[in-house]
DNA sequence: ACTGAAAAGGTAAAGTT
DNA sequence: AACTTTACCTTTTCAGT
């Protein structure tokens, strides 16, 4: 992976907080030349850097009421339980995104519902329902800020 | 909020996986003409229902080595203290999201740090050292996977 | 509310420094 | 490696259905 230089960062900072802008808005942000700027983004792209760009929905709008996050143990804890168990959750429409985590619980699992009553179905048969799942502590999210600000080291 | 028809949700569904594609392709895959499929993007885009659209970073191209989430209680808890404390944290270029809950803790904390000694710092500095900050529970992220379904609801 | 065609504007590939 | 120019293609507008 090369190393990236300031107009890579910078290109990458707009972006992480706009990603509609189009090409000639962001070079002449940037002060580079349209060109120039097409060539970085579709480098950033291939290079794996930008993983992807997506729109954020406001879940309300389509009915997901309520967002909580349930955090599980598993037992037995191998490998290929904790794969199996993210990539069947993935294929699950309330799942907003997964978090697999090395301390006091082994994921915390975010998800989007319309309302309590789908939360309690969606737990007990996609969660707790599972042999691997030992115990699971669900809360819910009052607010989910994004950041807009990309995280940045000076090395 | 006005109800969404087929044809909104097909448009969201494509571009919370991939707001990379074009409207003619877009158009293209839902099979309506690009003008109208262009109306309909604006609209949602207008009316709040997409939020914004973001390009995902790969954090380790850019010295983000750790993922971490700190778990933490409040005290006092007042409606006050939690906007401060979103809004102090929000402006740190560590942070990724905040999750505001309710149940066993009040915030989860979701951070990327260059490293070990990066993650000390920052947890002491911007976290445990706040007054109404009561108890830190700092996890790593071994992995983080964000869905690419959006959540759909039969309603 | 969707379509189709025309005008405007952005993109991508060429050559140049 | 980045800039400029130009041809091409997409986006956007608007009259019509």
């Amino acid at each position: 992976m090369k190393k990236l230089d300031d107009i890579d960062l910078r290109i990458l900072t707009l972006l992480y907080n706009n990603a509609d802008i189009n090409n000639k808005d962001l070079a002449a942000k940037i002060g580079i030349a349209p060109s120039t700027c097409l060539e970085r983004v579709k480098r950033l792209k291939s290079s794996g850097i930008i993983k992807g760009s997506f729109i954020e929905v406001n879940l309300k709008s389509i009915g997901g009421n309520i967002e909580a996050i349930a955090a599980i143990r598993l037992q037995p804890y191998s490998e290929e339980i904790v794969n199996k168990l993210r990539d069947d959750l993935l294929q699950l429409p309330e799942i907003i995104s997964l978090y697999h985590m090395g301390g006091n619980y082994d994921y915390y699992i975010h998800m989007s519902v319309s309302d309590s009553e789908h939360l309690r179905q969606f737990v007990f048969q996609e969660i707790t329902s599972r042999d691997e799942v030992q115990t699971v502590e669900t809360s819910l999210v009052f607010e989910h800020s994004r950041s807009s600000v990309l995280p940045q080291f000076d090395d």
